[in-house]
DNA sequence: CTGTTAGCGCGTTCAC
DNA sequence: GTGAACGCGCTAACAG
């Protein structure tokens, strides 16, 4: 049989005291008797009382709990910014709902709902790539309930928004592999669902233009995942072009270390014959033979930007006359992979 | 101006009706019209109701949420977990809440109150490597809230428990180090307060002996994390030794590949003069060159009945007659960094 | 210093 | 078919 949870309607009978005393003496409410509060405080203790959050937060109407809406928990980006989200919550006693969407918009919208009736203060979301419609989004700015978007963008949306300049650590790229030379550059982007491969692919045509390299539509394959295997068949496909390319910028680490397992099989040499440059920076990318070059993110700060404006939101109560767009800098670390 | 979300009383004074009334439309109790259900239902969409599960749960003394604690999210270890624990829990319209303890006791403790006081149904924890003493634990299973522990062991502590059989995994990889013709087997253990750390280790020893290869301390070394950075100056010890080992087993992946990062540096050839077996099959093993052979580990699984024991825990309303503990079965995965 | 009352939003009696 | 009253656990306002 389960027994109940003690409550301070228990405490307060057992001393013969009222509830309104024993939660007074509980929250060192200055007009109480010092032989009251101890008594009230050891019989917590003994008993273990635990306070009831729930009937707290929905007197309060606040329970101090924000949801945060991801693709995927498992890649190292969205894993490092969870990280940058706990570390700014935490001090502040703020508890985090985590959900992944898997990429699926009916999912996005299912937690969603489901958040939102447990009153969660606010939400930071980053959309799942099926995700173009914004409806659902819009219900909770409709409903006053803070929201902020972040890495991917949701185009029309007004909320607050931090991002990463993708553009720039793309552009970076790209323009490095010119200047090192190289001349048929092909990109493996990521889903263009995504407003962020959208800007990586941008970067990568502005800074060829730029640098009077022709942009070849045969060197820009679309990768539908972010994994190492999502970079094999793209790569295969580059590699039996009449003229293959000789560097491949890649939407993330994970497909550029697809590519590099399939350009080392072909008996290619990186970088010597082919350069390879990833984004992301994963924490195992320095590890690989040769070590992949990359455009590091702030993802950490990414996190605790994103959470830091959205308790602003939550304690402003949520006054909306002053939205914010911030962008995060990238920053490109050549290593081995590249010359 | 914050405005207020709708609630049934809202509802019912617009439609001039009781709240009861509204109440029962919303949840297709029988006895009721079909105008005033039609009504209701439509105005509670115009007006984006969204029932209040604070004041549910406050009544039924139940959230459907469940509190799990992991020492760090960003392992793909742990995040595979959480992914089985989701898959598991999302169709029963269960919600995570989720937080890292960082590999530290006073954080896991001060996670747990405060998840105790939103009071989740129930709790699956993966206790931190500084975690000796399971008083808080205890009171956990004093007050009848379910507890799961996964993967890591808390001696002493009888509730249910759901490990990998970290024995069999590590004593099938030095086993084949043997019949590989290995004779100077080198571990790198984890943090030995972990008991996931001491069974391997264990292992480790008890193959060595069954075969016949003497146990030599100077081959063990303890690693204090598990990322490639932890895996270096262990392996620069190892590979300092007057008499340098020809294998090494690391505590899993990620110290392996920093295992493979010292060796490659130092000119050795990988498995030809030195093989490295890791734990873990981390998704990036397969692509290093050579590919780190591995033990694999069910996470995905793990997840899932963890999950699934808990919920039959929370829905027997936690009768403690049957505590169980279910172990499941890791496997070796050779490649090419041995043998 | 302490007790009483009321109400947060909801579902569930028990009436009519 | 529908409404009124009650209570989940807690704090704040109002009395004493």
């Amino acid at each position: 049989m389960k027994k109940a949870r003690t409550t301070i309607t228990d405490i307060a009978r057992e001393l013969n005291i009222s509830p309104s005393t024993v939660s007074r003496a509980l929250n060192n409410h200055p007009a109480i008797s010092k032989k009251t509060r101890d008594a009230v405080i050891e019989l917590a203790k003994t008993l273990n009382y635990q306070p009831n959050l729930l009937a707290l937060n929905l007197l309060r109407k606040r329970t101090n709990t924000i949801g945060i809406i991801v693709p995927e928990i498992t890649s190292s980006f969205f894993s490092s910014v969870i990280n940058g989200i706990q570390d700014l919550l935490s001090p502040l006693g703020v508890n985090m709902m985590i959900s992944q969407s898997n990429e699926s918009m009916e999912e996005e919208k299912s937690i969603l709902r489901s958040f939102a009736s447990i009153r969660v203060d606010g939400f930071l979301i980053s959309p799942s790539s099926e995700t173009k419609n914004f409806d659902h989004l819009k219900i909770l700015t409709d409903n006053n309930i803070p929201l902020v978007i972040f890495d991917r963008d949701c185009e029309g949306l007004e909320v607050d928004k931090v991002f990463v300049d993708e553009y720039s650590g793309a552009f970076q790229a790209v323009e490095y592999l010119v200047k090192t030379g190289c001349r048929r550059i092909a990109h493996i982007a990521g889903p263009l669902s995504l407003s962020t491969a959208r800007h990586r692919l941008k970067a990568y045509k502005d800074a060829l233009a730029l640098h009077h390299v022709p942009v070849k539509e045969e060197y820009i394959v679309e990768s539908s995942g972010f994994t190492p295997e999502h970079g094999i068949k793209p790569t295969q496909k580059l590699l039996a072009l009449p003229s293959p390319p000789d560097a491949v910028f890649a939407i993330n680490d994970g497909v550029a270390i697809g590519a590099m397992y399939v350009i080392k099989k072909a008996g290619l040499v990186i970088p010597d014959e082919i350069s390879v440059v990833g984004f992301d920076d994963d924490p195992h990318s320095c590890y690989f033979s040769p070590s992949l070059s990359t455009v590091w993110q702030p993802t950490y700060e990414l996190g605790m930007l994103s959470a830091r404006i959205l308790m602003k939101r939550i304690n402003s109560n949520n006054d909306l006359s002053d939205i914010r767009v911030e962008e995060l800098y990238p920053e490109l670390i050549v290593r081995g992979s590249s010359k």
